[in-house]
DNA sequence: TATAAAACCTGAACGCGTTCAAAAATAATC
DNA sequence: GATTATTTTTGAACGCGTTCAGGTTTTATA
């Protein structure tokens, strides 16, 4: 039989402060020096500690850029919830969401290429599509909901359980090109960001249009079958 | 001064047939034992060479993808001149290349997914988007621009020189869904394809209708940002 | 306070991709 | 054929991420 700790001492652990030790540590190594430089040799000798002890913690060096994305996330969504206070334009909320993102990813574009790479691997947990990339996953399209739902558009009611999910999408497309933008300040990824911004609101007022119903429905379809994807 | 070797000679030298040698091996073991599996040394000594040799004829481990990514790419430019030949509707057309995309790459799904990873990271020469994958990128967007050309579609000029580079981007995309795809002999991602090649069927036909007009625009705006970031 | 259990920590070792100085084989030149 | 230049080949070595058997410290129990 396994006894459990006392829950109130628990977080108070010795273990749970050296956790935060190495990754206060990683997210600073990061930070200043890129993921390559950033060995968990290095890293376990600046944070006072064995190597064997880091990999203790985190199982593996992913698993840092794991913890650094959760990160951005939380930001992310913090700054949100200032910026959408009292606007009611849907497209001034997208707009302002997506460039809160822009703002918040861009300390880290320099090793943003890494973070990307292992994301796509379909192994990886960082992969957004995967289980366990859900919690945030969920998270951000209940951002997005809510950029729809606090504006005065209207959105015809086939396409409006969907709209989050599929700005979602566009979002990660963006943060796709973000990666690949060498542009100074990320110029052309927030020129794109207008633009795009523009587009989508554009569409959503057309979708009420009875010429756009065979694509509302391909559009629904499509979305149906991504949804199904995710296992 | 460097001294050129002879060039009629030069094809059957010695370092030709060592390159060929190690090459047909990697190909070999990639297809029967995934990518983890080809450890450098393995390969070396399946083709009876020495590790450091290997690494004389390829740079990187990376290099044997780029070699593989090259030759289905072959593949599938081969398979679709016989499918296109005599077919008029731009429906048919555009499924049958997708379809042809598919039966091309799926033996080798198993190993896809490192495929995709090596290809995402910004700095890598497999990146799509890259200059050193512009040779394939632009005979693929050839392919989509026969692909319009020879149906008897009518596409609104103003869209007409985009279309093959928006068609390419969207095959770049059905690959993403299709390395993600844990589905038996990927049928959700064929059922994608069908879905969505009528989706844009559907589009181009709507291109012309005055409606569209600012939609038109802003797709061509963004297809024109897209292309300033190639650098 | 003594003892058992759990949590925490260590450093050596493994296999990997990659590099490199130098040896061996081949080709070019005289 | 002897000498020189070039190409091809070798294997040891490096630093990396990762694992693991076993030590040390802390906590729970008596």
């Amino acid at each position: 039989m396994k006894k459990e700790p006392k829950p109130e001492t628990a977080k108070t652990n010795k273990g749970e402060q050296t956790r935060a030790l190495i990754m206060e540590t990683a997210l600073e190594m990061l930070r200043e020096q890129g993921y390559e430089q950033t060995t968990m040799r290095a890293l376990a000798e600046r944070a006072g500690v064995s190597l064997g002890n880091a990999y203790h913690y985190f199982n593996s060096k992913e698993q840092l850029i794991q913890a650094f994305y959760a990160r951005t996330h939380e930001e992310h969504i913090e700054a949100c919830a200032a910026l959408l206070e009292g606007e009611r334009s849907l497209k001034k909320r997208l707009l302002a969401v997506m460039q809160a993102k822009l703002d918040t990813i861009e300390p880290y574009h320099q090793f943003a290429g890494v973070l990307f790479k292992t994301a796509a691997d379909p192994k990886s947990h960082l992969n957004p599509f995967s289980k366990q990339s859900a919690p945030i996953r969920e998270e951000s399209t209940r951002l997005f909901a809510e950029v729809v739902n606090g504006s005065d558009a209207r959105v015809h009611k086939e396409i409006r359980d969907e709209l989050p999910r599929l700005l979602w999408l566009y979002h990660m497309g963006i943060t796709l090109f973000w990666i690949h933008d060498t542009s100074h300040s990320r110029r052309r990824t927030r020129r794109l960001v207008e633009i795009t911004v523009d587009l989508i609101v554009k569409l959503i007022a057309l979708t009420s249009n009875p010429l756009m119903r065979p694509l509302r429905k391909a559009v629904l379809e499509i979305m149906r079958e991504l949804r199904e994807a995710e296992q």
